[in-house]
DNA sequence: ATCCGGAATATGAATTATCATGTTTTTGCC
DNA sequence: GGCAAAAACATGATAATTCATATTCCGGAT
């Protein structure tokens, strides 16, 4: 009530709030932190943070089909293609459709895609070191296991596969 | 599930890959996949997501200043006023000057608003429960904590206020 | 007082992402 | 073999997000 400095003096603060408990948050922003200030040096190079994510996954398996690699970088496979279409007019990757399955795309690195993704997992290996240190490696080794789990459990691979993204809207009007 | 047809006949698939072994990529991947479980339940209830985080962050502490809220909640400025505008329009939070600082903006809870927000943290807090059982609760504390030690280092509150997403980035590499 | 810089929000144009659907190809079934 | 159903991608209209900038207000220095 007579709180008249500038900061807090607002509403009916519990202990320190359920958001900065919970669970959901704490992985949200973690990873927005962290992320953010790699995603500064990948703009540095003139790649956009999708585009890094997908040089990433190629530079892992090369020649992922489209499907594949959306479920991998999290992200949905029509804004992958998209992305797929301006990293093939940059000339990072190019497109293959699968002899077998004339359905599939499959998506490689060119030369140029490859050393770029090679300087960039480079880096990104440079500050994940810088992070674990802060941390303790073996705290870091811990939450790269929880994590894991919590992928294997909850993870793109784990879900039903066609509800990948299906819910009722139940359009309210409001 | 996978490919069970074609083999992988690919790349130079190393171990199991970089990305999979990312910290970065991890925290994404878990937030994402456990993230999207719980905002189908959001949606099921007729609220969107960047809505829910509002609502949460509101509920711990009522009558928060826009940049305050938008810091909280990860998410821009620009895009929190455009969010509350929605909200105020749904009757779910008003906006009130604040008298100290008339440049400053308190967003509060209406009852409305105040008991949806309070449904979906109890619903939170369910589907929270159920994830921290599946990993264990002490392997849930240790995640937490170093989630959060994580969130202390880089979060939002963590970076010196100038660089959080503002001026360009300048071009240079150094 | 007045001025100047900076803080807090709002706004609008330009960019991106999403959703539903279309096209092509493969598979399973009869 | 022929068909229906499903898988894999692409596409385009709609909606959301970003980026730069405008507006208003506060605080300190002159």
């Amino acid at each position: 009530m007579t709180a008249h400095k500038h900061p807090p003096e607002a509403g009916q603060t519990a202990d320190q709030g359920f958001v900065r408990h919970y669970l959901l948050y704490l992985l949200a922003a973690a990873s927005e932190g962290v992320s953010t200030e790699f995603h500064a040096q990948v703009r540095a190079r003139g790649v956009r943070v999708p585009e890094w994510r997908i040089l990433a996954c190629l530079a892992d398996e090369d020649g992922q089909m489209v499907t594949q690699l959306a479920a991998l970088a999290l992200m949905e496979q029509s804004r992958l293609t998209k992305i797929i279409d301006q990293m093939a007019d940059k000339k990072l990757v190019t497109r293959r459709s699968d002899e077998r399955d004339r359905r599939r795309v499959r998506v490689f690195l060119t030369a140029t895609g490859r050393s770029l993704a090679r300087e960039l997992v480079e880096d990104a290996r440079i500050h994940e070191a810088g992070i674990i240190d802060q941390i303790s490696p073996a705290q870091a080794a811990i939450l790269k296991h929880v994590l894991a789990r919590i992928v294997a459990l909850h993870g793109p691979e784990a879900r039903p596969a066609g509800e990948r993204r299906t819910t009722r809207p139940a359009e309210e009007e409001s």
